[in-house]
DNA sequence: CGGCATGTTTCGCC
DNA sequence: AGGCGAAACATGCC
């Protein structure tokens, strides 16, 4: 489910946070750090940010780096600011809790990541440094200069977190849709004009998937995925196609995407 | 049962 | 040396 977008969401939805002391930390030990409770209990959360994929809760202490794998999300003070789990049942098992944090004055925990499939990990003070662009910030500049030192396909580049942070893949399927480029084009061979129509791309698309719920909420959605079909795009006429790309499920259009 | 899944890291090969 | 693709990771679901 974790995208940048989705990052987003939890971050928002955290707001409401901050200002509160952490009380009491419950941790799946395999997928925080050494010594990560003793350092974050008694501590006040002081913001709450995003870097890519990574929601951070910067604390009086260190920042808590949450990073959700591809099946985790965030329970805030008992609500679940994205219900849906497209990739599974959404049963929402105990024994799927990676961490569990209570502040002060509640009950249900502030912070309660659930995740099935444990890829996702928290993290300490990580260093962010790495990382490109923000999807919902492209920098044209940035990104030119990413795209064209990298020899992979453009959809593995535009994944790759040190080209662009927060894009995976479903964000960047529906961008290139947008876009009108081809997914498996050199990432290096795109010109002046074909960056425009990617930012552009992500600036129009991206806000109105984040608005609408997330990485699902496209026009390439979970049921063209599967059912392939008639390309959405007005006045296209042509007909989606599913490849393996950057050794990811890719949907596009080898009609108008090129 | 085989295959697939919104992600990252590791390994081996250029 | 550094970057790339495939495999590994871990678990649930169709």
């Amino acid at each position: 489910m974790p995208e940048g977008l989705e990052a987003e969401i939890w971050r928002r939805s955290m707001q409401r946070l901050v200002g509160r002391a952490i009380e009491r930390v419950e941790a799946d030990e395999r997928t925080v750090p050494d010594g990560f409770v003793d350092a974050v209990v008694g501590e006040r959360i002081a913001e709450i940010g995003r870097a890519g994929k990574v929601v951070l809760v910067h604390t009086s202490g260190p920042s808590i780096g949450v990073h959700l794998g591809m099946t985790g999300r965030i329970v805030v003070d008992g609500a679940a600011p994205i219900e849906r789990l497209e990739y599974s049942s959404g049963a929402d098992r105990p024994e799927w809790d990676r961490l569990l944090v209570w502040t002060s004055g509640s009950r249900d925990p502030a912070i309660r990541v659930n995740d099935p499939r444990r890829l996702g990990r928290t993290s300490l003070d990580a260093d962010l440094r790495h990382l490109g662009t923000d999807l919902l910030a492209p920098d044209r500049d940035e990104l030119e200069m990413a795209l064209a030192r990298r020899r992979t396909a453009l959809k593995a580049a535009l994944m790759n977190q040190v080209v662009v942070a927060g894009l995976g893949n479903l964000c960047t399927d529906e961008v290139l849709f947008v876009a009108g480029l081809a997914p498996d084009r050199a990432a290096s061979s795109l010109e002046k004009a074909d960056l425009d129509e990617l930012v552009s791309a992500m600036q129009r698309s991206l806000p109105v998937m984040l608005e609408r719920g997330g990485s699902t909420e496209g026009l390439i959605d979970p049921d063209r995925r599967r059912q392939l079909g008639a390309c959405p795009r007005s006045g296209c006429g042509g007909a989606l196609r599913r490849s393996t790309i950057g050794g990811r499920t890719t949907v596009w259009c080898p009609s108008h995407q090129r």
